[in-house]
DNA sequence: TATTATGTAACTATTATAGTTACTGAAAGG
DNA sequence: CCTTTCAGTAACTATAATAGTTACATAATA
């Protein structure tokens, strides 16, 4: 996995969001609650922004605050919005040609990936924004 | 995702070695189908004999084979002895105490990796490596 | 005893990503 | 205006993960 931490800063930013009621936040603060540079939070915020889910402000007093209600966001759209569209990597160099295997794997092993990335979204979207807030709440 | 290219490999792997019908296969072989270098696959083939998947000789005349039948053998066995046990990172450093979310957000998102990461061991599950080579040779 | 294979350590190269610095441009308020 | 405060952005550095490679020990076979 070279996964990275932008799902779950993302989901930490949101979560902030959401908890300070559309009330604008800048990079700096937010980056101190993740604890990570303002300028990773600017460039996640971009890609949120991307998605709909976050509008922001320039300027002083700007920052950022929720696209929409945490109701109507799920984990899966956050997940989709920050990260990469499929969590397995293939084969770096072409399997052998000459191979009845490596000649024909490719694609038979894109579609299992593919199914596991929708089992993935496919739980991500049963929790939204809000629900995670709750779970936060009552620990 | 720092994700690897590990599953791709091991699959490919599994797949020529059930294809080869219990005869044994040379690192150096296998490497040649998959085109990488031959200790990439004997280190592969070290976890999946921790996970009994395959059995290997060493010697002249040697290498791997299968530890049971294709039947007997699903993509997430595969997958969970050759990868990580999360598909997800967490923050690098640890969020902020003094944030309401922050000092709890941890063990809230860790539920919803493990939620996310067995999703995808029971759609991986749902496909034996018998199953697999099917789909290869009816691509 | 020569050959062929695995097992394994140690190293290099590559790649991804978090983090950082420095700057531009926009909005707000004195 | 002019200063301050913020987002946006480019360019760079540091770090970590991993594929690839080299080299060698050990085991089995003929």
């Amino acid at each position: 996995m070279a996964e990275s931490c932008r799902f779950a800063f993302a989901v930490h930013v949101m979560a902030v969001l959401a908890a300070c009621q559309g009330d604008l936040c800048s990079s700096t603060m937010l980056a101190r609650t993740v604890n990570t540079h303002p300028v990773v939070i600017r460039r996640l915020l971009l890609d949120l922004r991307a998605a709909r889910l976050v509008a922001t402000e320039r300027g002083a007093g700007g920052g950022a605050r929720l696209g929409r209600p945490a109701t109507g966001i799920t984990l899966a759209q956050i997940y989709a919005a920050v990260e990469a569209p499929c969590l397995f990597r293939t084969h770096p160099g072409q399997p052998a040609k000459f191979c009845p295997i490596g000649c024909r794997i490719v694609p038979v092993l894109d579609r299992v990936f593919a199914r596991a990335n929708r089992a993935v979204a496919r739980e991500l979207g049963r929790l939204t924004l809000a629900g995670f807030l709750r779970q936060l709440r009552h620990d």
